[in-house]
DNA sequence: TCTGGGGTCCTAGGACCC
DNA sequence: TCTGGGGTCCTAGGACCC
């Protein structure tokens, strides 16, 4: 039987700030996403926050309402990526089956007999043992394998508090498959730790929790489920898998295996996680605007930022997608709850990691998908990509966020770099730029038509989420 | 005053090539 | 006049996660 150990660090922004500065201790500390306020959520919220209701992911004024004295603290990403390759180095001592989640969030796969790693894990464990000072040997009655897990799981809990820091608690779920360990993990918070160690357990805790609870379902598929007369794990666990398949497709499996607790996913570790998919920037604006020099500025500014990404994980991409998001218009959509309207597309050109070529290739989508544009392109007889949009003679709603993302990604090999003249001074050009702005600071060189720009934050999103670590 | 920003995976359908 | 089938690439759209 496998072990999994779930571990996902409680509040982790909040408590790596409380660690960081003792003066918020003990307060409640709401972590922002920069110096901005306005259109903004917390990217995380203090155990002494969330006393007074205020969640993750609640807006900053909505914060404020609940708890005034809400001390609230610009995110700090170095921060916070720091502080988890610490906890990681940690982890990495019982186990070389180390899967990273997110930037808060693990699992770990104990006393793997079989493939590469085994001799390791298995050195891991018993110096796990060894270390603290526990001597294998369940009591009566308890499975081997999970009693010895509970015991690792305690032993990770106090090198966290020892060597990270007293402020820095996580949540243990431990179990028999990644899911059920998920979900053990977010039973008892904060500073948890929940065994689920077979299928009557099992069967207890689904038969308590609410369909949305366990991680696979979310608004949507509830919604589904729940036209489907399926409120809870128990009516899931009676629904014919023929009437989920024609319900869900694919996906009518997995939900039928839910509701039983069955999980064959498997654990990749880190190190055979492959490069990423895709690397992507998204902005709200803080005003709404239908200006184009304003929209064109941004997704220059987003066009820089991904392709100085892109060179950073020496990679070149070519689909380039473009998606914005109109301004909400509560009056006409009250009654329909919180609908936004948007569209996006994208378009694959050649490999690039150049921000202007990279922004041209956007700023071409915008031009046939923005409805006010395409008005005047049905005017102009030029190519309008929704007709729709032209009948109403274009949209006139203003734009609050524009994204821009690249994909089909390939790493940059010498042989794939052009030997045109024109390319390699390029080439040359973005080199000199991204040495400056590793040096003094992103945007510290840019380019002309950027100069006026003050639309994006300098910093990077400290909620952006590195699923790749360098351990 | 009115939901941020970073990602992943899956499916379906069409175009195109051999 | 007119078409089989496999494979691959591309795009759109939906859903989920932290």
């Amino acid at each position: 039987m496998k072990v999994i150990l779930h571990i996902d660090f409680n509040s982790y922004f909040a408590t790596v700030e409380q660690q960081a500065n003792p003066r918020l201790r003990g307060k409640p500390v709401g972590v922002t996403g920069g110096d901005r306020l306005k259109r903004t959520v917390l990217g995380a919220a203090s155990v002494e926050a969330k006393r007074f209701g205020v969640k993750t992911g609640m807006q900053i004024w909505e914060a404020r309402k609940l708890c005034p004295q809400i001390i609230l603290v610009p995110g700090d990403s170095d921060k916070y990526l720091e502080t988890t390759k610490r906890f990681l180095g940690i982890l990495k001592d019982y186990t070389p089956y180390l899967e990273v989640f997110s930037i808060d969030e693990c699992f770990l796969e104990l006393y793997k007999t079989r493939g590469p790693a085994s001799q390791v894990s298995r050195r891991a464990s018993s110096l796990a043992f060894a270390r603290c000072g526990y001597a294998p040997g369940p009591p009566p009655g308890c499975h081997p394998s999970f009693c010895d897990a509970e015991q690792i799981a305690l032993y990770i809990k106090q090198r966290i508090k020892a060597e990270i820091g007293e402020w820095i608690t996580c949540s243990i779920g431990i179990s028999y498959n990644k899911l059920m360990a998920k979900l053990a993990g977010s039973l008892q918070k904060p500073d948890g730790l929940v065994v689920i160690a077979n299928q009557e357990e099992t069967m207890k805790v689904l038969d308590q929790i609410a369909l949305d609870e366990i991680c696979g379902i979310g608004p949507r598929i509830k919604k589904r489920l729940n036209n489907l007369g399926i409120f809870d794990f128990k009516t899931l666990r009676k629904a014919p898998l023929e009437a989920l398949l024609a319900s869900f497709k694919s996906y009518g499996q997995t939900l039928y295996n839910m509701a039983r607790g069955i999980d064959h996913s498997p654990l990749i570790p880190f190190y055979e996680k492959g490069e990423v998919k895709s690397i992507g920037h998204r902005h709200t604006i803080d005003h709404d605007t239908n200006q184009e020099a304003e929209i064109k500025q941004i997704l220059l500014k987003l066009s820089e930022m991904v392709a100085a990404r892109l060179r950073a994980k020496n990679l070149v991409g070519k689909t380039i997608h473009l998606w914005y998001r109109e301004a909400f218009n509560l009056a006409s959509h009250s009654s329909s709850g919180n609908v936004f309207f948007g569209d996006g597309m994208q378009n694959t050109i050649h490999y690039t990691h150049d921000g202007l070529e990279i922004f041209q290739a956007a700023w071409k989508i915008f031009h046939l998908i923005w409805p006010a544009r395409n008005a005047t392109a049905c005017e102009t007889g030029g190519p309008a990509r929704n007709a729709t949009a032209c009948k109403a003679g274009g949209n006139k709603n203003k734009i609050r966020m524009v994204g821009l993302s690249v994909s089909s990604l390939k790493p940059v090999l010498p042989q794939n770099l052009s030997l045109l003249p024109e390319t390699a001074k390029q080439e040359k050009i973005i080199k000199t730029l991204d040495k400056v702005n590793d040096k003094f600071g992103e945007f510290t060189l840019q380019r002309g038509i950027l100069l006026d720009s003050t639309v994006i934050r300098r910093k990077p999103n400290p909620f952006l989420s590195e699923r790749r670590f360098k351990l």
